[in-house]
DNA sequence: AACCATGTGAAACATGTGTTTCGAAGAAAT
DNA sequence: ATTTCTTCGAAACACATGTTTCACATGGTT
């Protein structure tokens, strides 16, 4: 039995009682464990944002010797945990009773997921991005539909494109009929749809009623030929494989994140401006937590 | 310029043209590759039984500039971050001109994705589920809160988990305040908080309300020591980073939907069966297009 | 013999490392 | 207001690190 129980608990149990500075250390060091292991101390304060001497001051505060200890116990855990894929999903068959045929599922969504991913950001994908990205940015009126489970990667979008430009509008049906919400939808304007099979009627009939209004449509979809890609100015294909029953919205997610993404970098400095104005504004009405 | 190809071949394949004396360093590196990546030059040469010069000349006999070089890429391969990773990028940042400066964006920001995936799918990371699963399973009420860019994620999880239970609340203070969707949440409840730095004031009250009610709680959150994870019955860390400005969810949501894979998973046919029923509804109500 | 070529390790070097020290700044208590 | 007490970062420190330099040795070729 050692001594020493594992030093990340030992970590998180003093996290409150160490001093702000320490406890940034000890955050990052928690959130970057590998770090410790392969970086110098120096290093990783730099990387904190902390001078040197608050991370030896954290080692005698959590009774640690000299910073030298805690790098070999990290090191340890490095060698001790193989993180490589192969190696896991080999250890996980190996042993295929009903306590490891849950790691063996979150092991097969992992890489399912990160395929997804993999996929949607391939290199022929970027030229659509583009398009997408100039027809965002000309538009007058940017609406965005997704019902179901495609309401997370829309609102996502909307939420965070609010926050650099007040063009957006999330059609989500909550104020009134869909119909509603896209009264005056025309030619100037651009419509936003995401939406995998099984295709939810709504968000179909959005995308027709903006094509009949003459309203180019950008479509987050998981295919080139799904209704909602019908006549679109760009599809983004986004797949939605998943081990489980349900579809999975990861890379939509992540499409429309890289889609903000680039056009704040298009955007300039005048987004990231915006974009500050935004947070203060959000600090001003107290929404986040202090440090 | 030719990317190279794994060291640990090139010394191996140049083994027989070095001199003894590198001879003796190439030979200790090929038998403790680990050495290399956690210790210092120095030390391995004093463990190989060789001059600190030698590795240094080893070093520029296989064509490699530094040894830094050659200690970052043992490093990766210990982190398994695999070597396409490494390559991708590298072939991205060769053609850094303006033209491709969104496609290195864009590639940077997948690349981001999967690690933040991948390190939300850690082996640590099972028990905690499985923990979690346990959780919900016997809980009376299921709660789920989440805002503003953690919103998503909740989301997701509240819609996924309605299809085949129907003790889930989602707290998204639409229905008035949060107080009142909260309201009755005790120890038989469970409440899973989703958020990231930085932390929305009004989901760390709701974690706060509920562990004042004896409610135990799931955090999806950044870090083990965010404030959503104090006292938790169960820490996910989802890790958020991204190369843009926002935050990014995409591990969190991953995160949520294989903990509504693994629900269903452990619930066996019942719960498969109450899915079936839940689409057939669906249908009933028009929801989706037919084929 | 003299000569070059090559292999080798000790020492020098600039820089980086982990730790300690010290004074300032602020809060808490008297 | 004065005194503790804590927290903190800059600077100093002694040592380690990766690299380069240089002198010396060895062995083979003229």
């Amino acid at each position: 039995m050692g001594v020493q129980t594992d030093l990340r608990e030992k970590l998180i149990s003093d996290y409150a009682k160490l001093s702000p500075q320490m406890q940034k250390a000890a955050r990052y060091i928690l959130d970057h464990p590998n770090d410790v292991a392969l970086r110098s101390m120096r290093a990783l304060a730099r990387a904190a944002n902390v001078p040197p001497s608050t991370v030896t001051r954290l080692m005698s505060a959590i009774g640690v010797e000299t910073w030298r200890d805690f790098r070999d116990h990290y090191q340890d855990r490095l060698l001790d945990n193989p993180a490589s894929y192969a190696q896991r999903a080999r250890e996980t068959q190996r042993t295929d009773n009903d306590s490891n045929r849950d790691a063996h599922l979150l092991e097969s969504i992992c890489r399912t997921e990160i395929d997804n991913i993999s996929a949607a950001f391939s290199p022929d994908f970027v030229p659509h991005m583009i398009t997408a990205c100039e027809a965002i940015e000309d538009a007058r009126q940017v609406f965005i539909v997704g019902s179901g489970a495609a309401y997370p990667a829309a609102f996502q979008f909307a939420y965070a494109y609010r926050l650099f430009c007040d063009n957006g509008v999330l059609v989500d049906g909550r104020s009134g009929a869909f119909g509603d919400e896209l009264r005056g939808i025309g030619r100037r304007d651009i419509l936003i749809a995401v939406g995998a099979k099984p295709y939810i009627r709504d968000t179909v009939r959005a995308v027709e009623y903006a094509r009949s209004q003459h309203c180019p449509v950008i479509a987050v979809t998981d295919s080139d030929v799904s209704p909602i890609a019908v006549d679109a100015r760009t599809t983004l294909v986004a797949r939605d494989t998943s081990q489980s029953f349900f579809q999975s919205f990861t890379a939509a997610l992540s499409v429309m994140q890289a889609l903000v993404a680039l056009l704040v970098a298009r955007g300039g400095p005048k987004a990231l401006q915006r974009i500050a104005a935004a947070e203060e504004q959000l600090a001003v009405f107290d929404t986040y937590l202090e440090d």
